[in-house]
Parts: C-alpha cells; sequence; structure tokens
DNA sequence: CATATATTCGGATCAGTGGTCCATTTATGT
DNA sequence: ACATAAATGGACCACTGATCCGAATATATG
C-alpha cells in the first residue's frame, strides 16, 4: 500500500471512530469523510461498504473480549469469570450505540466481515458457560447461542435511551437466571 | 372529513398495515403510497410522519392489549396472569418487525404519537406485576417500567432473524427470574 | 534529478429516501 | 348548476450510500 493511501486510511478509522462514538452506528458516511477532510469516493475504497468500516473498528475490540474470556478461564471462581465477563461485554456495548443490531445480524451471516469475529466471541463466551455449567454455577439448558443472545438483548437495552437506566438492575436480573449464584434478591 | 378523503384514509391505512407486517418497520413511505395507488404526499397529509402512520395502525392493538391484562386481573392465579399476558405481549411484537424501538423510543418521549398508549401498557403491566408480587409469585425489586424493558428486549431478540428461534426459550430463561414459579430447571 | 507509471484522489453523478409546495381537480352545500 | 372549500399528486428539496472517471500524486527507475 502507498505511503499517503496508509496514512489516509488511518486518519479515517481515527475520525470514524470518533463519530461513531459521538453519533451511533447510523452516522452518514459522507459526514465522516468530511471531518476526515476526504471525498466520500476515498472512504468508499478503503472501506467499500459501512460494514466494511465497522468491521476495521470493531475487531479490536471483539478480540479484546475474546482474550479477556480465555483469561477468565483461568480465574478462580467459574461463577465470578462468567458474571465478569458478561458485565464486561454488555459495558463494551455503550461505547458504539446501536452496534448490537449489527452483532445480531453477522452472527448467521457467513458474508459479513464481522461473522469471523462474532462466533469467536461466541465461542469463548461459551467455554465460560460450560466451564460454570460443570461446577453446578450455572444453570444447564442454555448454551453459547443462548448467552450471546441475552448479552445483545441486555447490551440493545442500554442501546435505548429510554431504558438505559434500567439496564444495570435489568443485567443483575437477567443474571440471577443465568448464574445460580447472582440471586441478588 | 369528505368522504373521499375518509376512504383514502382507510385504504391507506389496510395497505400500511399489509406493507407493514411484510417489510418491517422501515417500509418505505413511497412503496405504501404507490402500493395505494396514492400519491405519496396524499399519505403525508393523511399521516404527515412515519410515526403518527404507525401509532393508527398500532393503537389498536395496543389497547388490546391494555384490555387482557385487565381481564387477566382477576383471573385466579396472579402469577400464571403475569406469565400469559406476558408471553401475549411478546408474542403481538412479531406481527411487525422493528416495532420494538418505536415502543422503546415512545415511552419516555411525551410529543410521540404513541406515548399515551406505551404508558397505559406499562401501567397495566404494572398492576399485573404489582398482584403477583403481593401474592410473593414475582420478585420484588422490579417496577412496571422494568417489565416494559423486559418485554421490549425480548421481543428485539424475536425481531432479530439470527436470535429469534432462542426467543421462546430465552422467554422462560427471563421469566424464571421474573415469576418465582416459572423456574423450568 | 527527471521522467514514467501505477496508484490514489475527489468532484460529478445516480437512484433512493422522507418531506414540502402549490396548481389542479373534485366533492359537497346551496 | 354553481361556488367554494377541501383533497390530490406531480415537481421539487436536501439528504443518503454508492459508482465512475479524469486529474493529481507518490513511487520506482534511468
Amino acid at each position: 500500500m502507498r505511503a499517503d493511501a496508509r496514512k489516509n486510511r488511518d486518519h479515517l478509522l481515527a475520525v470514524a471512530g470518533a463519530a461513531l462514538t459521538e453519533e451511533g452506528v447510523d452516522v452518514s458516511l459522507r459526514d465522516i469523510a468530511r471531518r476526515a477532510d476526504v471525498g466520500l469516493a476515498t472512504l468508499l475504497r478503503h472501506f467499500p461498504t459501512r460494514e466494511a468500516l465497522l468491521d476495521a473498528l470493531l475487531r479490536t475490540s471483539f478480540d479484546e473480549l475474546t482474550a479477556r474470556a480465555a483469561e477468565l478461564e483461568t480465574s478462580g471462581s467459574p461463577e465470578e469469570a462468567l458474571l465478569v465477563w458478561l458485565r464486561d461485554c454488555v459495558a463494551w456495548t455503550t461505547e458504539y450505540r446501536g452496534v448490537t443490531v449489527l452483532m445480531a445480524a453477522a452472527i448467521e451471516d457467513t458474508d459479513s466481515a464481522l461473522h469471523a469475529s462474532c462466533v469467536t466471541l461466541r465461542a469463548a463466551g461459551a467455554r465460560l458457560l460450560a466451564r460454570a455449567q460443570a461446577a453446578g454455577a450455572a444453570r444447564g439448558d442454555i448454551d453459547g447461542t443462548d448467552l450471546f443472545a441475552l448479552i445483545a438483548a441486555l447490551a440493545w437495552l442500554g442501546d435505548q435511551p429510554s431504558l438505559a437506566p434500567r439496564a444495570d438492575h435489568l443485567f443483575d436480573v437477567v443474571a440471577s437466571a443465568v448464574v445460580s449464584g447472582a440471586r441478588t434478591e
């Protein structure tokens, strides 16, 4: 890649990241290009579609969450590990408003640029869940996909301005249904 | 209202309802107008915004759910009544794909055309919840708004094609956290 | 350093969206 | 039958994501 192209690409990623946290996932691509002092066509050649751009931005975060799961797999309490990881996942989504619907779409769409990252993330969660189940600390009738769906649903709650104030509390409610020891009442 | 206007309005509502169930809540207004053999401007005068159109379409369903809650308030088991109503609410949303984000937005936006219907719906659910709580059949640390949020989140799950297959199962999981007797494991 | 060439750039453009305006048509009451 | 108030829809606006292609530019070679 030519040096100027690389510079433009990096600059675009930085600007896009900022725009995304400010305006949410539906931010206008023209706005991003404008803020980067670049033509729309330039943005669209580096990232042919909105999804490609989001993929480049989110892959890092996804992989961090996956790595975090791996860390926690060897931590003391299987129950605590699962809970902490779930909370980390949900908390992360607050960074990029609207990202949950993309995740939900990508997990089943093998053509999606985000697909691989999503599947890896789900597998990491499934391992944490299995460990907790083996220890009798999590209910046995759910699997990694269920867990992924619950995370997405809770993250979606946090995305809705009107429901966000309850998101933390409802996390505890849902967690109490998954992890035996989390029942707070 | 003039007779031809009334006829057009009714026709538009019928066509819009069909289009909505087929294409979801993001259907193009121009498409609806085309399908109704009517100019876009005509559709937009009868229903000045997409939200107004949806309001006209959804208000009936909302009120039915509210009425259903009132029915169930006098039914035998407070626990069963709450569970049945929750399931009815979630099931209803499958009719109009994408309606949950509108509900979430309308519950806090007093300017929204759907606001009143949403608030009434939440109040109906709150009464069912309170009754179950008084009977010791539901956890005490949630209120009507929490319940509304949980319904919305579960409905959102059903809206996501990739997660929908798990929606029923996850309903049971979440319900088990709310209603004491629903724990199925 | 000069030149050739391959790559990158961005303005013009396209089809689509929700929304507004206003001249024309049409139904209604007298 | 006519006057008038109301309903209509095509033309238009700003915006969206996306594509094309002539112009500008960085790099490699002589």
